[in-house]
DNA sequence: GCCTTTCTATCACGCCTGTGATAGAACGCA
DNA sequence: TGCGTTCTATCACAGGCGTGATAGAAAGGC
């Protein structure tokens, strides 16, 4: 078994490349030739690893997506159960959870920047197609179950439509996302993170109501 | 003075057919003689009425920043004075009015998908810089214009912190927007109004107050 | 030692891009 | 008619792109 280097660890090294160039010039900019400079390889070596631009670019966007699913249900493991806790601090956590698809620190924000840059690429270029739309339903999902959990903890509102709320949360995100990356200076994390909150605790039970069943 | 032909027809019509190349093809793929091929024009003839790609780009930019805020200023005329009308048909007059950056007609939709791209170009295309920013605030200016003056009617609940309701309904019609351009089979134009009017209806008088909606 | 596999590095090709230069047609006015 | 401006059309060039081909280095098993 002839093994100089972990190939694996190598593909990621590459990924890694991508998602700065990605980020700093644009997915447009982002040529085989710049990635193999910022991942300081030849792109005879690059071309090794990724038989070809479309498989590197099917492969980064997969890659992102799965660092985004493990980075969720890391949160979730840390968080435990949340059926026993005190109301509000259940909406807190929520907001804490679903804050994890906002761009408020740099490491999320660039996290999302190469996710914004590949979905709309995906509008146009079919290589992406399946990949955008999985992950459009993943957080329409997401964002359903956890309002389903609220819901179910009697942590919300009555009368809400589960179905329109998770689309509006979702919308609401995704807007969140977009103006705060395209436009840091107009929408500052603070701010983002309040409008979630705000949002969260608008779909909550009134002040004053008697909490949790169980 | 010569004119064979009004040179302001033809720049409309070049950008008519470089937003067609857009949504068909994404920006990234609309280069100048895609564009002028979509026009049945000569290239020549096309850089003889723009000096350079940058200036046809970012004139196309202006010119449909133009023309959404023409159709928004053509609602408004439209609507008239809202002052004195019924309030649960002023929350429908405004949300028929914010619909208007929402992609639910097929006319809309090109307009808002050639927005996303140039607007998320803008981001590492400093020639956009300005335009993106300029707009991203305009939309801001309007929702809050909007929501001050339901407030000022009344038609609003009362505690709202109005900065944050803006930043909130501005992400929101901008997440509805992005979801509904690159995920259409996800959210159609139905839901897509719906959520709009959810969300207006949730911040209008708490329910059962006379006046709130269905 | 040798052999095979893995990896690195480079060349060349065809394609597409924006753009400078330029020639000629179309047209209105004198 | 001829002149000058406006417009159309084409060529050529340099630069970037993805990619096929290929040669040579590096590394481990035998």
């Amino acid at each position: 078994m002839p093994k100089h280097v972990d190939p694996d660890a190598r593909r990621r090294h590459v990924v890694d490349a991508l998602f700065r160039v990605v980020v700093r010039e644009g997915l447009q900019r982002t040529s085989l030739r710049a990635v193999a400079d910022e991942a300081q390889l030849n792109i005879g070596s690059l071309r090794h690893y990724f038989a070809s631009q479309q498989d590197l670019m099917r492969f980064a966007m997969q890659s992102m997506l799965d660092r985004v699913e493990s980075r969720l249900l890391e949160h979730v493991e840390r968080i435990g159960d949340l059926g026993n806790r005190p109301r509000p601090e259940r909406l807190r956590l929520a907001a804490g959870f679903l804050a994890e698809l906002l761009p408020l620190d740099e490491h999320r924000r660039a996290e999302v920047t190469v996710f914004l840059d590949f979905n709309t690429a995906a509008r146009t270029n079919p290589a992406f197609g399946d990949l955008s739309r999985q992950a459009a339903e993943g957080t329409g999902k997401l964002v359903r179950r956890v309002l389903t959990r609220l819901d179910a903890a009697g942590a919300l509102r009555p009368g809400l439509d589960i179905g329109i709320e998770t689309e509006r949360l979702t919308a609401l995100l995704d807007g969140l996302s977009l103006r705060a990356v395209l436009h840091p200076e107009v929408l500052n994390p603070r701010t983002c993170a309040d409008v979630l909150f705000t949002h969260l605790d608008d779909l909550s039970m009134p002040a004053g109501t008697p909490g949790s069943a169980h």
